[in-house]
DNA sequence: TTCAGTGCAAAAGATTTGCAACCTA
DNA sequence: TAGGTTGCAAATCTTTTGCACTGAA
C-alpha cells in the first residue's frame, strides 16, 4: 500500500483530507491482515485514539471504500466486514458450517481481466467472497 | 427450481419440514426475480400470510441458504439481500455511485469450474457480486 | 405422537442523521 | 480562512434469543 504521505496527496487532489482518524483506521486494517467488522475497528481505534466515535468509523470506512483503499466483504455469518485493499485474496465460505478456504488468486485473474475489458468497469478485485459447500457438508447434504 | 413437492421431500429426507411460511417466502423470492432484503420479504410475506413474524423470516432465509435453495448477496449499499438460487446471474456494483451492471455469466464459468476441481468445494455460484468502479466514476477518480 | 418450527416479546446490536464545533491544507 | 470532517446524542433500523405453543409428517 502507498505511504501515508502519498495517500494524503491523493486524497487532497480529490478534494478530501487525511485525518488522524482515517490514519488510525487504515493502520488497524493494514496490521490486522484480515477483515474486521466496523465494531472491531472501532474498538481498536479507540485504543489508539481515545474518543473516536463509531459514527466516524462507519463514515471513514465508507469513505475509504469509495477511494479504493479499503474493500468490503462478507464474513462467515454474512455480516459486512472491511479489509485493506493492498493485495489479492479470495475465499470461499461454506454456507452450511462456515468453514473458510483461501483460494489461488490466479484461477480468477484471467476471467476478471476479461470482464474489465468487456464492461469498462475497473474491478476492485482484491477480495472476492464465494459461497458454497465444503467437501464435508457437501457429502452430508448429498445423503439427502 | 424444483416443485414444492420435490422440495418437501428433499427437506424431509434431511430431517426438516416444509411449512406454509417457508413456502410463502420461497414463492416471494421466486416471483421477485431479483434480490430482496429481509424486510422486503417480511412485508410481502405478511400480505400472503398475515401474522408471520420477522423472526421467522430471518430464520427461514438462513435455513433456505443452508439448503442451497436461496442465495445471499450484497446490494448497492452493501446490505445483505437474498434471492432464489435457480439461475446464474452475476453483477458488478460501482463503489462510488452504486451503479449496477449485470454481466455475462460465461466469463466466470470456466474459472469457477476450475476452482471447484481444485478445492473440492461445491460453489453456489448463481450470483457473484463484484465491486469496482463504473467507467464514469473511474474517470472521475483518475482526474486525481 | 414427536420434535422441528413458529410466534411473541424483549433485548441487543448495528447503522444513520442533524448540527455545531473543529482542524487540515 | 474555508469547507471537509468529527463528536455528540438520539433516533432508527436490523438481527438475535429464550421459551412455550403449534402443527407437519
Amino acid at each position: 500500500m502507498s505511504s501515508t504521505k502519498e495517500l494524503s496527496q491523493l486524497l487532497r487532489a480529490r478534494g478530501f483530507r487525511m485525518t488522524p482518524q482515517r490514519h488510525v483506521i487504515l493502520k488497524i486494517l493494514k496490521d490486522a491482515g484480515e477483515h474486521l467488522s466496523p465494531v472491531q475497528v472501532y474498538e481498536q481505534a479507540n485504543q489508539a485514539l481515545p474518543g473516536i466515535t463509531e459514527t466516524t468509523v462507519y463514515r471513514s470506512l465508507e469513505f475509504l471504500v469509495k477511494n479504493e483503499i479499503v474493500q468490503p466483504a462478507l464474513d462467515e455469518n454474512r455480516h459486512l466486514v472491511y479489509e485493506i485493499a493492498d493485495h489479492v485474496r479470495h475465499h470461499i465460505i461454506c454456507n452450511s458450517c462456515g468453514a473458510q478456504l483461501y483460494i489461488d488468486p490466479d484461477t480468477l485473474q484471467t476471467a476478471l481481466a476479461n470482464l474489465e475489458k468487456q464492461t469498462g468497469y475497473r474491478l476492485i478485485a482484491s477480495h472476492i467472497t464465494l459461497f458454497g459447500l465444503c467437501p464435508k457438508c457437501k457429502l452430508e447434504l448429498e445423503k439427502n
